[in-house]
DNA sequence: ATGGATGCAAATAGTTTGCAGGTAA
DNA sequence: TTACCTGCAAACTATTTGCATCCAT
């Protein structure tokens, strides 16, 4: 089943909005739709620049602040790898994937663990939370730079 | 068994240093090993202010540079929850912990799920990684801000 | 001796905030 | 009409960098 983008705004962000009177703006509506059909993670620099073709004069600020609606809205998480910059991605309920990252290289892969995220309800259920989104990350040696390290006797 | 800290540095780090020709000075050592005991995550701030007792006269950067290198040397990893604050933790073998963390209030409880680790190697495998340390963090309401949320019609 | 390390201060840059003018509801 | 929202610029602040000096090897 696709994911439905106009669907996702129409109900779950409205919704959301709608519950705290706050409003559905143009700028918004851009930006959720325009982000929320990814499916991997962007910084908000990249977003702007993309936003901006389709809607000119959009501000910075505001692409900042609808990501973090989103987030807050559950439909978004925050990732935060090895440099200093938020990076935002969309949280489609019927999937999401995973991170294992070298070290060596930056070089990152993405990965789905059925079994993994059906521990994490466990873990959920067990400390009573209602658990909405999750972030999993693996850091290593990819094959090439564990290679690399040997024969240097780096890293 | 208890986590000798004075072996993880003898052993670890000395290594770590003597492989890329980098140095073992006080600062280093009194920094990797008040924070190599701890059992969490800290800021950078938090840990100058503490060693700064132990070892007036230290610089903020070196407390900086040296969390980073223990990073390298795999003795930590770097997180960072809803601040924009970077906080290391540091990764001792034989004991881990992950973390959920309600987006209502904050609060953040510690867990280990050891069927989750076995997993994760498995990805790791299965992608030719040689895997140092991982994160996992599970973002949702807990007991009480769900109830809170349901009756006022928020978050 | 010498190349890496420190500590200070200054620079960087990602993120947030204040505010006057718009705009959805 | 009334909050809320936007966009700009300015403010913040965590993190990084340059450099003269120091020190582990």
């Amino acid at each position: 089943m696709k994911f439905n983008i106009n669907k996702a705004v129409e109900t779950d962000l409205k919704e959301y909005l709608r519950k705290r009177g706050l409003k559905l703006t143009k700028q918004r509506e851009k930006i959720a739709k325009h982000f929320l059909v990814k499916d991997k993670h962007f910084s908000v620099e990249e977003l702007y620049y993309e936003i901006k073709k389709i809607t000119p004069g959009i501000g910075y600020t505001t692409v900042y602040r609808t990501l973090k609606l989103l987030v807050s809205a559950g439909l978004a998480v925050i990732r935060r790898f090895s440099d200093n910059v938020m990076r935002f991605e969309p949280l489609l309920r019927n999937k999401h994937h995973d991170h294992i990252i070298c070290i060596g290289c930056g070089r990152i892969v993405e990965f789905e663990n059925y079994r993994i995220e059906k521990l994490q309800n466990e873990v959920s259920k067990k400390y009573h939370f209602y658990t909405v989104s999750h972030k999993l990350e693996l850091y290593g040696y990819c094959n090439k730079c564990r290679r690399k390290s040997i024969l240097k006797g780096k890293k």
